[in-house]
DNA sequence: AGTATTTTGGCATACTATGCCAACGTGAGG
DNA sequence: CCTCACGTTGGCATAGTATGCCAAAATACT
């Protein structure tokens, strides 16, 4: 990992679907070497996909938001069956796992507040094992960028 | 914005890179339709654009945190402040505005925790008119889709 | 310095995108 | 019921792109 992929994960980040010939130019390679770079990346888990970027409200997905969880319990069973129902919803795009006060933060994605009430009252409660639900809801975005920071 | 296009939607969140060709298949289109709803989506700002979805801990980018603010004041200048300099660090890949207790949620993207201290005090508190500061830290990933649910 | 190993760049081939045009289907108005 | 207008489709020719292979260059190790 030296300093040409890193250059080419930026510009990756920035534009998943610029051909090889432009990236190989960006980063000063010719095609052959770039490409090759690209794979290995993708190959040893760095690069884990691509995916084109969509509005959700376009979609009529009006609703995002943020729901802080607790469990009851901790033992193997009710992580294990929460982990795996949250990975079946579909409403739920991101799931992780928090230090301090509550132990998974989930991003949820939905058409409207009835959906979403829809979603935690029918899906999401009946997983079990759920202590504490808190939701706040995203009404805005400021930035929202696929790329990380560079050194 | 009929069920093909939510067709294509998916299918590119699911894989940005995938051919033309391929993705006609999976429609059931001939590429050339396909690839004009595909340009029509991007035309129509749906489709942002397309992104290779990276390993942090793969690029030595050990941290993430979500982070809430609540600024002290809500006049023009202070927030239109704050939300400018956001945009411009790179630490901070999303900023969301957000209903209820805190203004703001951050989603920040570090090499360490050192550097997620010099990030809070040198770059963030300067920006001035912060009144709170609450940060959680993602320790491990359950889930992280790319793709919106279906109807 | 010399050798082994990795990385690079050029080239030929196969694949893919894209603009153009004719054909098809759909719906509204007569 | 017909027909016209409009939007969508699919095929095709052309231009652009990826990819595997090989020799050359650069790098690392003794």
């Amino acid at each position: 990992m030296d300093d040409k992929d890193r250059q080419i994960i930026r510009a990756l980040q920035r534009d998943g679907r610029i051909s090889n010939q432009d990236l190989a130019a960006q980063v000063s390679l010719s095609p052959s070497p770039c490409l090759r770079r690209v794979r290995n990346l993708e190959k040893a888990g760095v690069i884990r996909g691509y995916a084109a970027r969509v509005d959700a409200r376009a979609c009529g997905l009006a609703i995002t938001a943020f729901v802080r969880i607790r469990l009851e319990r901790h033992d193997e069973t009710t992580v294990q069956t929460f982990e795996r129902e949250v990975g079946r919803m579909q409403e739920v795009t991101e799931c992780h796992v928090m230090t301090g006060q509550t132990d998974y933060q989930l991003r949820v994605v939905v058409a409207s507040l009835d959906a979403y009430e829809a979603f935690i009252r029918a899906r999401l409660q009946r997983i079990g094992g759920i202590g504490s639900i808190d939701t706040s809801f995203a009404y805005g975005i400021v930035k929202d960028s696929p790329v990380f920071p560079a050194e």
